[in-house]
DNA sequence: TACAGATCTTA
DNA sequence: GTAAGATCTGTAC
């Protein structure tokens, strides 16, 4: 449990009564056992889980449990042996169905907690202290007026039956006085129900009149010759006690024991299992809600049988509270507690505190460190830095860190410091003059407990570059967030640079960090951290993770407020590892095959270069478009010269193709030229640089540059090896595995296209996706009438170009373009199309309209792209913005998708004691490393893995096809 | 030395 | 027509 959760505790025996007594009588077909509120029960309970973010609750939950009361007798019973003596037996129709209820909780995969001596409510008293001790806010699902002490800050109840939820202000309006005077209150007024005895003759009103008056109940019972009415005044005197033992029932117990595997972690909510949960429902006979259930959680009803059930004979008699608080009258904002305000204020907080950088402290000895470490433990959290060698996670060496626990009260540990102008680039060699520095085994194993400590949230800014810099000394840092995660699931837009630190501190903090660049220089005159005077490191690196720790105050209940909590929770925190265990495997490349290429690339682009200076009658640097540009439209004065927008002379290959087919030799050969250098510069020269001592190439993926979601791959870029020509697959053969290893690449069929067919249902899209149609021969056969059997391949590669369009927002010019065709022609395409497929206008135009309206587009899963700009005045402005909108939720759930296949992936095959390691990411592609023995096995699991990878938050209406196959190098593979 | 523009590679 | 990153050139500083 950290900032940012949110818990939902659910009041299960109040629950219970309430679905008992909502509905009608209901029995089991097959033997008549009673199951009207099980039923009732079932149907809250998922309800609540799946829709609590459309409901007036408004974020779905991260943490959940259902409380229920222990049929025995509590510390309230000692106190006042009357307690709750006059409850009334439950009826004898629902007695049966406690336990099955009990189960129902169980098999929902939900937590179910009673504890024996305690009510309830003290249970949940219990919780949501733990929570909001942690930072969560907590719903408490239940609106009965013996838990409205509990409402504060972050804390609210709600009425589901009502869809209501009760803040603070809502109470006050209810009983005349605050959340916090509420116990006060009900010890003045009893409760007949549960026979707390209170004071006679004074009500909710008079109750809250005194309180108003004389501030607590103790106030008013000490100065109650100040009552004015004589006859109340004599009564008080009179049930003084009384009214203060009532007290003591009332008061819920927050420190309620809790048992192992019921602490406020166990509460970590996560998707049911779907053959558990429909087994139970199956049993129960409830077919409604079977199907509805089955539906969303991808189980095939047919395929389970009904679970086992044990009807308990007679339940163990629960002290079950019927009494249920009508929470109804008018219900006013709550502004103050709301998530919005909460997460408000604590961005006006962060704008307002300033860095005093004088305050950080350089750590050099072990005690100073165990201070630090008692700190972190303290606070629950602690922002973390690393600052090291090189910007490459993967080569990087450690040279000091850095810890902050609360604004302004942050260290920097100096590791491996050399004095100035000693030691070698990577900051080797030591020197006396640095003072001394805690040796690096030492820092390790006095961090690595709290570091891997479950309980500590640690913060960093680009987590996974800590990440992968600690897991290879050892350290396995868990739990993390990321403040650059959060800021770009809270805006992906800015994604130039935008989730940097200094960017963000600037926007959200108002403060300007120093600069690496200020520390260490740039360019030339750049030095090593390692040699940078330590007394300035620390003003740097404690600064970056005072910031840190700042930012992810400010930033993180953004998310509970903006319903973003769950894109970030199981989209972007779990992916962190993954990608970074992926990084850290790196792809096995062939040096030899690499430098066979770049041999026979450099023989062919000699000749051509040769032939291309005869053709042109002088040598020029073909490389430079301009000096290129100048040769042909200038000198040759070929036809078809366009100017760039720059006034440059146009020379890309689509045009020079087309001077190529006019029968122009020089063209032709350019085009080639180009090619042939960029193979060889970009690819076969290129990559071995990137190769390690085992041939292995270690790529850094993005998680934060992708206005969609995707991830980018850099340094290098392993997304866009070619892929298209015979030659460029060439460079595909040098990516291999290890001995004694397959590589195995598994990727989406058509998944936008499919995806685009589910978002706007398109009955004929979907039926060609359901029966396994090729779908671009479809689209052409629909679009030209033309039968599918023995169609001419040109037509259906129109076809395909234009469904790509679709993806992509076509416009007439676009598809003009990649067709090369005129516009008019592609404009008359496009307009049968959408005669054709009515539909899928309908839904480019509602995916715009409602970016518009809220300057957004969302994904499937919830993840949301900015648009601002979309009502740009200038029309090719906001054409382009209508186009990236469109193309936005489909590109981007289609991401999502695949980072939750991976999310999964690492855990499946581990089930399986399967040694597949997954490598690669390339956008709808995974690519893996499998044991040769393994292959058979491991293909159908990753295909598995991967086509159910929607489910079961999505029950997508076309099925997701992956294609996988297994060879000895990635273009067999793929 | 730093940056923008053009080009080309991928999904 | 969407989304990226790398390299090279040419120019501005």
């Amino acid at each position: 449990m950290q900032k940012g959760d949110h818990l939902f505790l659910v009041d299960g025996s109040a629950y219970i009564f309430r679905a008992y007594h909502a509905l009608p009588p209901l029995s089991r077909k097959s033997d008549g056992l009673p199951v009207g509120a099980v039923a009732g029960f079932c149907n809250m309970l998922w309800k609540l889980v799946e829709e609590a973010r459309e409901t007036e609750v408004g974020v779905a939950p991260t943490h959940f449990a259902v409380i229920f009361d222990h049929s025995s007798t509590t510390f309230r019973n000692e106190l006042y042996d009357a307690y709750k003596a006059n409850r009334a037996a439950p009826p004898e129709d629902l007695r049966p169905q406690f336990s099955l209820i009990r189960d129902a909780v169980r098999a929902f995969d939900l937590p179910c907690v009673e504890r024996q001596g305690f009510e309830a409510d003290d249970l949940i008293a219990t919780y949501t202290r733990l929570a909001v001790e942690a930072g969560g806010d907590v719903t408490i699902v239940s609106s009965d007026k013996d838990l409205m002490q509990l409402v504060g800050p972050g804390v609210t109840l709600y009425d589901q039956m009502k869809d209501k939820r009760l803040g603070a202000q809502e109470v006050f309006e209810k009983f005349g006085v605050y959340p916090e005077k509420m116990i006060d209150l009900q010890a003045l007024v009893g409760d007949s129900s549960d026979n707390v005895p209170g004071v006679p003759g004074i009500g909710p009103k008079t109750a809250a009149g005194l309180l108003d008056q004389f501030g607590t109940l103790e106030a008013l019972l000490e100065r109650t010759s100040e009552i004015k009415q004589q006859k109340r005044r004599e009564v008080i005197e009179a049930n003084a006690e009384q009214a203060r033992l009532s007290k003591r029932l009332v008061t819920l117990d927050q420190n309620v024991p809790l048992a192992d595997g019921e602490g406020l972690d166990d509460l970590f909510i996560h998707e049911p299992d779907g053959e558990k949960l429909v087994a139970f429902l199956k049993a129960m006979e409830f077919t409604t809600l079977t199907r509805r259930v089955s539906a969303k959680l991808g189980t095939d009803i047919a395929d389970v049988a009904p679970a086992k059930v044990a009807v308990e004979a007679a339940p163990r008699g629960p002290d079950l509270d019927a009494s249920w608080t009508d929470a109804s009258g008018p219900r006013v904002g709550n502004l103050e507690l709301s998530p919005a305000a909460h997460a408000q204020a604590r961005l006006a907080e962060a704008a307002a505190q300033t860095v005093d950088r004088t305050a950080y402290e350089t750590v050099r000895d072990e005690a100073r460190l165990a201070h630090w470490i008692r700190r972190a433990y303290e606070e629950g959290a602690v922002a973390f830095d690393t600052e090291t060698t090189a910007l490459d996670a993967m080569r990087a060496e450690i040279v000091g860190l850095s810890v902050a626990v609360a604004p302004n009260e942050a260290a920097y540990v100096p590791i491996g410091h050399v004095g100035e102008g000693h030691g070698d680039l990577l900051g080797h060699g030591q020197d006396e003059s640095v003072g001394p520095q805690i040796p690096l085994g030492r820092v390790l194993d006095l961090l690595k407990p709290l570091l891997e400590d479950p309980a500590i949230l640690k913060i960093a800014q680009n987590a996974k570059y800590d990440y992968l810099v600690m897991r290879r000394h050892g350290v396995e840092i868990a739990p993390l967030d990321d403040t650059m995660l959060i800021s770009y699931v809270l805006d992906a837009s800015s994604s130039l640079d935008g989730h940097g630190m200094d960017e963000l501190s600037e926007r959200f903090l108002g403060h300007k960090p120093i600069s690496y660049k200020e520390l260490c220089g740039s360019g030339r005159a750049m030095k090593p951290i390692a040699s940078v005077p330590i007394e300035r490191v620390t003003e740097y690196a404690a600064e970056d993770a005072d910031v840190t720790l700042r930012l992810h105050r400010a930033l993180k209940p953004r998310l509970v407020a903006e319903g973003l909590l769950h894109v970030y929770e199981r989209l972007e925190r779990p992916l962190v590892p993954v990608v970074a265990r992926m990084e850290e495997r790196g792809i096995r490349v062939d040096r030899q095959i690499l430098s066979r290429l770049s041999g026979r690339f450099a023989q062919k682009a000699a000749g051509l270069e040769a032939d291309i200076h005869i053709l042109a009658g002088e040598p020029f640097n073909i490389g430079s478009p301009k000096q290129l540009g100048d040769v042909l439209f200038g000198k040759l004065g070929l036809p078809g010269g366009k100017k760039t927008r720059t006034g440059q002379w146009a020379t890309d290959a689509r045009l020079l193709e087309d001077l190529a087919a006019q029968g122009h030799e020089l063209p032709r050969r350019i085009v080639d030229w180009r090619q042939i250098t960029r193979l060889k510069n970009n690819y076969a020269d290129a990559l071995p640089t990137f190769m390690d001592e085992q041939d292995r190439i270690h790529t850094s993926y993005s998680l934060a540059s992708t206005t969609t979601g995707r991830l980018s791959s850099s340094e290098p870029n392993l997304q866009n090896i070619p892929a298209r020509t015979e030659e460029g697959r060439e460079i595909r053969t040098a990516f291999v595995p290890a001995s004694g290893y397959q590589l195995v690449s598994a990727d989406y069929s058509q998944i936008e296209l499919r995806l685009l067919a589910h978002m706007s249902q398109i009955p004929s899209l979907v039926t060609a996706f359901r029966e396994g149609q090729d779908i671009h021969a479809a689209t052409a056969s629909e679009m030209f009438g033309v039968p599918v059997e023995g169609m001419p391949s040109d037509i259906r590669r129109r076809a395909k170009t234009i469904n790509f369009g679709i993806i992509y927002g076509i416009s007439a010019f676009g598809l003009a373009a990649q067709l090369t065709i005129p516009q008019a022609e592609a404009g008359a395409y496009i307009k049968r199309y959408f005669e054709r497929f009515p539909g899928i206008r309908d839904y480019m135009d509602r995916v715009k309209q409602g970016a518009k309206e809220r300057g957004y587009v969302e994904t499937l899963f919830g993840r949301r792209a900015h648009y601002p700009d979309i009502k740009a005045s200038n029309p090719q402005v906001r054409a382009f913005n209508e186009r990236a909108a469109v193309n936005a939720p489909i590109q981007g759930t289609a991401a999502d998708i695949i980072r939750r296949a991976m999310i999964r992936m690492e855990g499946a095959l581990a089930k399986e004691r399967l040694g597949a390691r997954m490598l690669l990411q390339v956008h709808d592609e995974l690519v893996f490393e499998v044991p040769d023995d393994e292959v058979d096995a491991t293909i159908p699991l990753i295909r598995h893995v991967m086509e159910t990878a929607a489910e079961p938050v999505l029950e997508l209406s076309v099925p997701l096809v992956v294609d996988a196959r297994a060879a000895g190098n990635w273009d067999e593979a793929h």
